[in-house]
RNA sequence: GGUGCUAUCGUCUAGCGGUUAGGACAAAAGAUUCUCAAUCUUUAAACCGGGGUUCGAUUCCCCGUAGCACUACCA
């Protein structure tokens, strides 16, 4: 009775992979590795009109990016697949058996209203909807002669086959996360679950015969499909297959940081942050939306905020890794209610996961950023890795993305080409032109440019004078920055090294007041 | 309209009958510093409403309200 724990991402392929849906997989994985069970991939590719090329691809990568390892299906190596094919469109004589079954065994009939009839019906008949109270009056399998129905089909009619819901019955999902969720039958209708016109089952149907075949235990999916849950449970019910449907957990939605409904494409355009893991070209469109990857994010960084929308453990604990996620997640703990998407906490998390990563390495992430940057410039980079290590252990507190560091220490590589003009005029000041003078030639006369020295020499000198060390201090930094801002100044000026900083301060006095 | 799900600071959430209702993001203030940021400290900020049950409800039940989802030959 107790399978092995076998869950499946099921996404389609109809464009780039949804944020949400990635939060989705992530549980799913999180379930499966906690239990020691198999994360399949299934690509349900029943629409052919909404199929996007590459969708699948980038699925694939997008997951392997993240940390989500597939066990089993697209993408895998084929002696894994055991269970196969997973693709929905490759399991058309699949899908043909058990419509027939479902036919056979009355539980399914065959229909011939066509769209334009049934829009028709819905117009005259308000909350319309096809069922127990209403197949009767419509063209199908149910009222015609089976000579009628072979005939129609003969002649090419298309049609579709419904599922018959039996009215008035209670129907029970147990869901893992929200409980048993009673409904009534009659207020479900009677699916189409295939289609003659592309010859391919619709979802509902697809998806009980691929679940049940492919020994799937769990079904952890968006909240979305709570609703068809009970249909679902009727067609296990159909098939004969209820005593080893797999255990439901419908997880709440994701929803747009500002105002209601859930999380869309256009709120992420519309509020400047990406809702995809990785950057998607839309082949057909040629949009390109942005993506979590090329905006600098780390996937670790990603994970942890994506689990913890929607999920807790008890306690105050907000650092995961992906090994303490497998730990301790647990649908029990998962949310009922939907989640809104708080960017921000996004960025506070990537900013967590760079500070603690080495200097070293974040600075081999930043060279090609930097080297892009300079070229731009038209700049050698005159600096040793030693050094952009160390600028990216000054700076790196102060930044959320490893991209943003260039903003940060630009003034490092290239000298100010300009000054900021509020800085001048907050720290420039009448004074500062002949301090910077004097200064120039307390700088020039020291052989030891150490830290340590300078700041002796520099504040005996200031001190000496009676200057104000934050007027010197800040008119200097102007020079060598171009701004108020930035690390420590004698980390400035030793990096610089003695000539560039006389150089700079020597430019700065040929331009300003 | 119908059906279902949900409801704690602005946001993500902890709480599983008795708490000064806790943490984090964001916000504000202070400390620090040559600047900016970071950091540290502090502050402000919530149990949707009404009935029950109970000695006692944020917590359990019911109703209302609100939000969300679904209501396709899409998933």
């Amino acid at each position: 009775m107790n399978k092995k724990v076998r869950v499946r991402f099921a996404p389609s392929p109809t464009g780039a992979l949804h944020i949400g849906g990635v939060r989705t997989a992530l549980y799913n994985y999180l379930f499966a590795r906690q239990h020691g069970g198999d994360m399949l991939l299934r690509i349900e590719d029943t629409d052919s009109s909404r199929f996007v090329p590459g969708a699948e691809e980038y699925i694939i990568e997008s997951l392997r990016w993240l940390g989500i390892e597939i066990d089993e299906g697209i993408g895998v190596e084929s002696e894994l697949n055991t269970h196969g094919p997973y693709r929905q469109s490759e399991r058309r004589e699949i899908y043909h058996k058990y419509v027939s079954e479902l036919l056979e065994s009355g539980n399914a009939y065959i229909a011939f209203d066509t769209p334009e009839e049934l829009e028709q019906k819905r117009l005259e008949i308000k909350n319309f909807q096809y069922d127990a109270t209403t197949r009767n009056q419509m063209r199908n399998s149910l009222v015609m002669s089976k000579q009628e129905v072979d005939k129609l089909i003969a002649d090419g009619a298309k049609y579709v086959v419904r599922f018959k819901v039996e009215p008035n019955e209670e129907v029970v999902v147990d869901d893992l996360i929200r409980g048993e969720v009673r409904i009534n039958s009659s207020i479900i209708d009677d699916k189409v679950i295939y289609k003659s016109s592309d010859d391919l089952p619709t979802y509902h149907l697809a998806n009980i015969v691929d679940d049940h075949l492919m020994e799937i235990s769990h079904v952890i999916r968006g909240e979305e499909w709570l609703p068809s849950a009970p249909l679902h449970v009727l067609m296990y019910r159909a098939f004969g297959w209820e005593q080893s449907m797999p255990k439901f957990a419908h997880l709440p939605l994701l929803l747009k940081p500002d105002g209601n409904g859930k999380l869309s494409k256009r709120d992420g355009d519309r509020l400047g942050f990406p809702v995809f893991p990785l950057e998607f070209h839309d082949e057909k469109t040629g949009v390109v939306s942005s993506g979590y990857r090329e905006s600098g994010y780390y996937p670790e960084a990603v994970i942890n905020f994506l689990a913890l929308l929607g999920w807790h453990a008890t306690g105050d604990k907000e650092i995961y890794s992906m090994d303490d996620l497998i730990k301790e997640f647990s649908l029990e703990r998962v949310s009922k209610s939907g989640a809104k998407f708080d960017y921000e906490k996004g960025k506070w998390f990537n900013h967590q996961y760079l500070m603690n990563r080495d200097d070293s390495v974040i600075a081999s992430e930043f060279k090609p950023i930097l080297d892009a940057h300079l070229s731009e410039e038209g700049v050698e980079c005159k600096l040793t890795l030693e050094q952009i290590v160390h600028i990216v252990g000054l700076l790196k507190e102060r930044v959320n993305f490893v991209s943003e560091l260039w903003e940060q220490s630009n003034y490092f590589f290239v000298a100010p080409k300009e000054y900021d003009e509020k800085s001048l005029k907050k720290r420039w000041k009448e004074d500062s032109k002949s301090q910077m003078r004097e200064l120039l030639s307390v700088l020039e006369k020291q052989d030891d440019w150490s830290a340590s020295n300078l700041d002796t020499v520099v504040m005996s000198w200031i001190a000496e004078k009676g200057y104000g060390v934050g007027l010197v201090m800040n008119a200097f930094r102007i020079c060598l920055v171009g701004a108020a801002r930035g690390p420590h100044i004698w980390e400035i000026t030793d990096i610089l090294g003695k000539e560039e900083t006389i150089r700079r301060v020597k430019s700065a006095l040929d331009v300003l007041p």
